[in-house]
RNA sequence: GCUGCUGUAGCUCAGUGGUAGAGCGCGUCAUUGGUAAUGACGAGGUCGGGAGUUCAAUUCUCCCUAGCAGCACCA
């Protein structure tokens, strides 16, 4: 007999190798149809698995949704595989998880890959599958046994798989009814039956290389979204909708900001509505870095590739820079353009190099220390055609780019302030909430352990200093993220809908003030090596644009609005005072249009409202009588009656940006 | 770069082995209307580029290119 500890503290004696079922089916009826899993000592397991010890145990039914979803996104995937080997004999199963929305299952297919054609026919069987209820059954094999069962059978991943899973592992297969079989490490649910067959959908193909190695071959990815009813389902796909209707891309052509075309793949063309509010966060950056002794400085485009050399980026980066022949290109119709042997330069990748450059001129005292170097720098990096994406992965971008050069005793305080700094900001541009992460050394970098050890354990104690170390912060580490120059934090934005952003960092670099000799004389009349904080807190322009857009859904806070307000006549009777009403709010300085067009109210109402307008001033006969505004905010149905000065003062007051909005008050 | 899908008017998209269609937008005219679409008429397209099959290709095949979704990459 073993003693079995439920969570209300009650216990009760069973036979060693009951299940957890068995347990359920004791407490009622009701709990054994809706028990899914079980908690053992904090781990999970089948309902299935015959109990041995004494243990504490909890029944996890659809109320512990996380748990729940788990198991069930797991259980979608194998229902996948096994659907997608009965319907093509010879494709190789390998790999399947579950993941944030769903599941996805790495196919090695005899053939082709899929496409998305398959997938109907797959989901078809799924349903089948889930119908007829197959019981999952756990099962413990012998490793040798296992792997000659995979190579009899053609899966020679899954050989591989199973040679490699460590020594001391149990290693465990499941069974759906009796003729289908993974190997996996559970738990799943007793069984496919629990699943919905209304609760999941085939949402795409796609490769993706075994064990994530470009040099491994690649097989074909079906993903699908699952979970626990219809009903979660159909909200996921409504937050999808949501989703793309926000997507900066949509919103950019729509309203007018930016666009992209062929000839310049992956860089930006700002339109003038769209770089109004690139021209407005900039100001407003600028101001936040003057304010916080920052200088700004300007460094060339174009760099001579020895130069790139000593920095090391000619030889770990190079093949994402763009390179230029320092060399006039020759007009003798015959000859080449550009002759073999021309010098190289190189357009920045980034703009280290140049600040230890300008740090290099004249000597710098320990006085000078800490300087905090800034600048808006546009790079270009020549990223793999797959990775573009709008705003967000783009081939020439501005970071708010800065180099702190300071002492090692004045780490601590440089990364504390900047934290500070950049909460500051964040919630200036209406980001309430952020994660921090402290990404250690990775596998490939430059310096010694004792190096890494320093940097890691001082970027540490910054953020613990700033107390921005716990839960609010999502703090943690991630082994191996680091660059390869030196570990770095990692601000996560989080945006309104709830996706995450990686836009601010911190890293903390002994490397290059080394390779680039950059040095300062300390107060023992010694030459010594300052170290250098890489830091940025918008990330790139950009990027941080394309966030605000997706973040706002276009509707954008009206510091930030290409246009702020539009006055709009009713009647061309009233055109003459919706000029002058327009004139005195451009002199307040307000980004306003006339809309004096032949066109019905109504229709002038429903277009600055799709163009995401914050402010619509409409004014007919009555208005102009009476010296008034009609003023309508975006989204809302009531208006204000307002004289032209209230308006003129709500409007100026309403489109400072935040920092002077805190100065006025 | 890899896998799959897509590329037709400024935008969103339909369509066909016999050289094209809608809605919106744009232009003209009428309309002066009080808060999310006034009506009529009109002008817009080498159907992403190249090659092949065919009497005939926007349509079928191949190559290239760009975009999209993933993968890998993001120093």
């Amino acid at each position: 007999m073993i003693k079995i500890t439920l969570p209300d503290g009650s216990a009760r004696e069973v036979a060693s190798g009951t299940t957890p079922a068995q347990i359920a089916a004791d407490i009622g009826p009701g709990l054994a149809k809706a028990a899914l899993a079980v908690r053992i000592d904090g781990e999970v397991r089948d309902i299935m698995r015959p109990l041995e010890v004494d243990t504490k145990l909890a029944l996890i039914t659809s109320r512990d949704e996380d748990e729940a979803l788990e198991l069930a996104r797991h259980d979608f995937a194998h229902v996948l595989a096994e659907a997608v080997q009965k319907l093509y004999p010879g494709t190789q199963i390998t790999f399947g998880p579950s993941t944030d929305d769903g599941f996805y299952y790495d196919f090695a297919p005899s053939g082709d890959p899929f496409t998305d054609d398959d997938l109907p026919k797959i989901e078809e069987e799924m349903r089948r599958i889930i119908k007829a209820d197959k019981p999952l059954r756990r099962e413990v094999w012998e490793r040798d046994d296992l792997i000659a069962l995979w190579k009899k059978n053609g899966e020679t991943f899954k050989a591989e798989w199973a040679a490699e899973l460590p020594e001391n592992d149990e290693i465990s297969v499941y069974w759906s009814g009796d003729d289908w079989m993974d190997m996996c490490r559970g738990p799943h649910l007793p069984s496919t039956g629990k699943l919905d067959p209304q609760a999941f959908q085939l949402t795409r193909v796609s490769g993706a290389y075994w064990r994530g190695d470009q040099r491994n071959p690649q097989l074909s990815r079906i993903y699908g979204t699952g979970w626990l009813n219809k009903k979660q389902l159909k909200a996921h796909l409504v937050r999808l909708e949501e989703a793309a209707k926000r997507d900066h891309r949509k919103l950019g052509q729509e309203m007018d900001l930016f666009h992209f075309q062929p000839e310049a793949q992956g860089s930006v063309f700002w339109h003038s509505q769209g770089y109004v509010m690139w021209r407005e966060l900039e100001a407003y950056m600028r101001r936040k870095l003057d304010g916080a002794d920052y200088k700004e400085v300007k460094t060339p485009q174009i760099m001579d590739a020895r130069q790139w050399e000593a920095s090391g980026h000619w030889g770990k980066y190079r093949e994402n820079m763009f390179v230029v022949p320092d060399e006039v290109p020759s007009v003798d119709d015959d000859a080449p353009v550009i002759s073999a042997d021309a010098d190289m330069m190189a357009l920045k990748p980034m703009n280290c190099p140049a600040h230890v450059l300008i740090f290099r001129q004249g000597i710098k005292s320990y006085r000078d220390l800490p300087m905090r170097m800034a600048e808006f720098g546009c790079c270009h990096r020549n990223e793999p055609h797959g990775a573009l994406h709008g705003l967000l992965r783009v081939r020439q971008f501005t970071q708010d780019d800065a180099h702190i050069f300071c002492r090692e005793d004045q780490i601590v305080d440089e990364v504390r302030h900047f934290c500070d700094l950049l909460d500051g900001i964040y919630k200036d541009l209406g980001f309430e909430s952020y994660a921090i992460k402290l990404a250690l050394r990775p596998e490939k970098r430059f310096g010694t352990e004792e190096m890494w050890d320093k940097a890691e354990q001082n970027l540490r104690d910054a953020v613990h200093e700033a107390g921005r170390a716990g839960e609010e912060y999502q703090w943690e580490e991630l082994p191996g993220e680091g660059a390869f120059y030196s570990p770095k934090l990692e601000f996560h934005l989080t945006d309104a809908i709830g996706r995450t952003w990686q836009c601010g960092t911190i890293q903390l670099d002994y490397v290059l003030p080394e390779r680039l000799d950059a040095s300062y004389i300390g107060e023992d009349g010694a030459r010594h090596r300052p170290v250098m904080l890489h830091r940025a807190i918008l990330g790139t322009f950009e990027r941080f644009l394309g966030i605000m857009i997706e973040h706002h859904a276009g509707r954008m806070p009206t510091w930030l609005a290409p246009t702020q307000a539009v006055v709009a006549t009713i009647v061309t009777d009233a055109n003459d005072y919706a000029s002058d009403v327009t004139e005195k709010l451009k002199a307040a300085g307000i980004r306003v249009s006339a809309d004096l067009r032949n066109e019905k109210i109504n229709y002038k109402v429903r277009e600055h409202s799709l163009a995401k307008v914050p402010n619509i001033l409409v004014v007919g006969m009555r208005e102009a009588e009476e010296g008034k505004v009609a003023l309508r905010k975006l989204g809302q149905k009531e208006q204000m009656f307002l004289s032209v000065d209230e308006a003129v003062a709500m409007l100026t007051d309403e489109a400072l940006a935040p920092d002077l909005k805190e100065q006025n008050t």
